[in-house]
DNA sequence: TATTGTTATACTCTATAACTATA
DNA sequence: TATAGTTATAGAGTATAACAATA
């Protein structure tokens, strides 16, 4: 590999370290952990299936049933049937459960805050040259560790 | 928040998934969880006290005791006494440790493939992009999820 | 006294396999 | 039969606290 691909990698590899950090460290100021974060940043935007939380999350559902149990613990999800079909479980934040991922949400400003050391014309330059580098497999995702 | 920035947010975020994921299956390609490999990789540099690895890792140095105890298991690393300081036990990848932490760094080639799409000028704005935003905080770190 | 590494403990996340209710 | 969710189990990572050996 040549010094200059090398050099992107390793940037790459330092901002990898320090969003996990920083969101586990917002997810803990919120007596969660990064796990239930994620899930309850899916769940704030609207009722989900279990299996469905696994598939986002790229774990198996039986993981999934733990963390909602401790989010439902906590009062920040509930889980609700389904109408159209009784196997399925919905998982639901509360309204306690929303305005926490909201505040979750929030407090990762800081994790944004080495954006602002660039322009919006260089800005603009970087997310052009991320979206190529991730080459249309870029769609938002709520439960990343990095967005909100 | 600017629509702009959380672009690149959510672009980050997107990348920062990835190279986790991606990290992950190719330790697990070698037989290794994603804190093994990191602790290899980092012990791949040369032998370092037990308390260090905890620093690199940013975790407590009990956790450091099970990890090096597994790389230890499958014989990839080793504890060697320091000669200064009798307290200190010294971990040291074995050579079969570096061969795995080498094939590991090659395996992890087709995590930098993305970076292909774009052209040496492209490159090297976004290092420059990504050097500014973190801010002189972008030591090469082998032991971060997408270094090697 | 302070420091290094370890042990003991408890919690969470993870995958696998078996189970239930439903389709 | 197949699918959704759960339970049981085991392994790994994590933090905390207490401990032995050494400084």
């Amino acid at each position: 590999m040549d010094p200059l691909t090398a050099e992107v990698v390793d940037l790459i590899g330092t901002i990898v370290a320090r969003y996990y950090q920083e969101y586990d460290a917002a997810a803990a100021a919120h007596r969660l952990t990064g796990a239930q974060a994620r899930v309850l940043a899916l769940l704030s935007t609207g009722p989900m299936p279990m299996r469905q939380i696994a598939q986002r999350l790229k774990c198996e559902p039986s993981n999934v049933t733990g963390i909602v149990d401790r989010l439902e613990a906590q009062g920040l999800a509930e889980r609700r049937a389904d109408p159209a079909d009784r196997r399925v479980k919905l998982a639901a934040a509360t309204e306690h459960g929303r305005d926490t991922a909201a505040r979750l949400r929030s407090s990762l400003d800081f994790a944004r805050e080495p954006l602002a050391a660039l322009s919006v014309g260089e800005r603009t330059t970087l997310r052009d040259l991320l979206e190529r580098m991730l080459g249309g497999d870029a769609a938002q995702d709520p439960a990343s560790p990095a967005a909100g």
